[in-house]
DNA sequence: CGCTTTGTTGATCATATGATCAACAGTTGG
DNA sequence: CCAACTGTTGATCATATGATCAACAAAGCG
């Protein structure tokens, strides 16, 4: 008698309701929250994100203080798990050819990057002038672009030489592919790989790296 | 008599209050609600919107409908003036070489969207999913990029030609320029000139294109 | 000057929205 | 079975917001 088969009408709701222990629920409401700023924006209304959740708007604030706090928890979401601390270490590695590194680091970037739901909220936060936005980009151009330029440098066998600017052109590309994807929700190849490829080597080969 | 000193206290308003012709006050209020949501976002409230046009706020149900009447003519006066038509006219004139007409076409380009308030309402009407948003990209897939496709197949001298993700990797190298200045508020070069010319160098290179 | 026209305002309405709280109900431990 | 605990709800509050309207006032016109 525990367990009713749902509603007795067509709804496809699940159950009347469930009863989770704490952290779960949170954990719940931070991806559903995440799911629906992105698909809305960091206006949608609390009451809107609780019926995809099919909660109570109150029970929202139960979880977080406010909706600045339930945002916040998305941003951490989000953005924490995108930060892998051995790109840095991998891109210098010099006893691969830096064809093979540039790949294999776009090949991974892209993989998380060109995600519905982190290529919207990155937007939105990022017009909204969220701090975290710009760590991340910070941390991009410090931890990333700049010891790319690097190897660049390194590999380059010309007199001329990339410049920063250069290495956001590429970078810039790259991502332009996710932004036309997810936030132009224009079509798009459903394997970006090809196009990645060619771009690095026509990068590369500006610079005369070897590209093979 | 008729005319104040404005206001007797140190506030820097203009005059007390401005009686104009119908269409003048139609024009500065689109002017204004363009820098306005430009800046906080199409969600911005009328209120503010008014306060920052010293009008009050009943006055914008004056000139538009509703407030998405007045977000249509925001688009119309940002999106109408940036489609030029002579531009495939220009980009298929083959009597002038093709990186000259690729960095005369970027360059104008370039001075038109590389500006705060397109760049961002841009943005935020794609994140919105604005139909005018879509039909701007089309055109743009279908009367620039697509015959600037067959103008670098056609000066190619090699067997390996570009095809359609290419260009929107140019393109979407160049774009990402104004989006670091623009959108993520990144320090960006102040003439994006010499960037753009290596950008297409590096990739008419790519494509044995002559690039002197 | 008086009359009409029209640009502008201030008050107001109906609803939406973030946030709060007492009451309810499922779970656990004795 | 009872009692304490806690996850959840429904009603409610205070304010914000898009939109409306009667009244005001500056300009044009006889």
């Amino acid at each position: 008698m525990s367990k009713h088969t749902g509603t007795p009408q067509d709804a496809p709701r699940t159950a009347k309701r469930q009863r989770l222990p704490a952290g779960e629920r949170r954990q719940k409401i931070i991806d559903g929250a995440v799911a629906f700023f992105a698909k809305v924006g960091l206006e949608g209304k609390t009451r809107d994100l609780a019926k995809d959740l099919g909660i109570t708007q109150s029970l929202l604030f139960k979880y977080f203080e406010s909706k600045d706090a339930l945002i916040e928890a998305v941003y951490a979401q989000v953005y924490l798990e995108r930060l892998s601390p051995d790109w840095p270490v991998r891109l210098a590695d010099r006893s691969v050819p830096l064809r093979g590194r540039l790949l294999a680091f776009y090949s991974d970037y892209s993989k998380l990057i060109f995600e519905h739901e982190w290529m919207r909220i990155f937007m939105f936060s990022g017009l909204a002038g969220a701090e975290l936005n710009r760590r991340y980009l910070e941390h991009m151009h410090r931890m990333i672009l700049h010891p790319l330029l690097e190897e660049v440098r390194a590999s380059s066998s010309q007199a001329i030489t990339p410049d920063m600017e250069d290495l956001w052109n590429l970078h810039g590309g790259i991502v332009y592919i996710g932004i036309r994807q997810h936030i132009y929700r224009m079509p798009c190849p459903e394997n970006p790989g090809p196009a990645i490829e060619r771009t690095v080597d026509r990068f590369l080969q500006a610079f005369s790296v070897p590209t093979s």
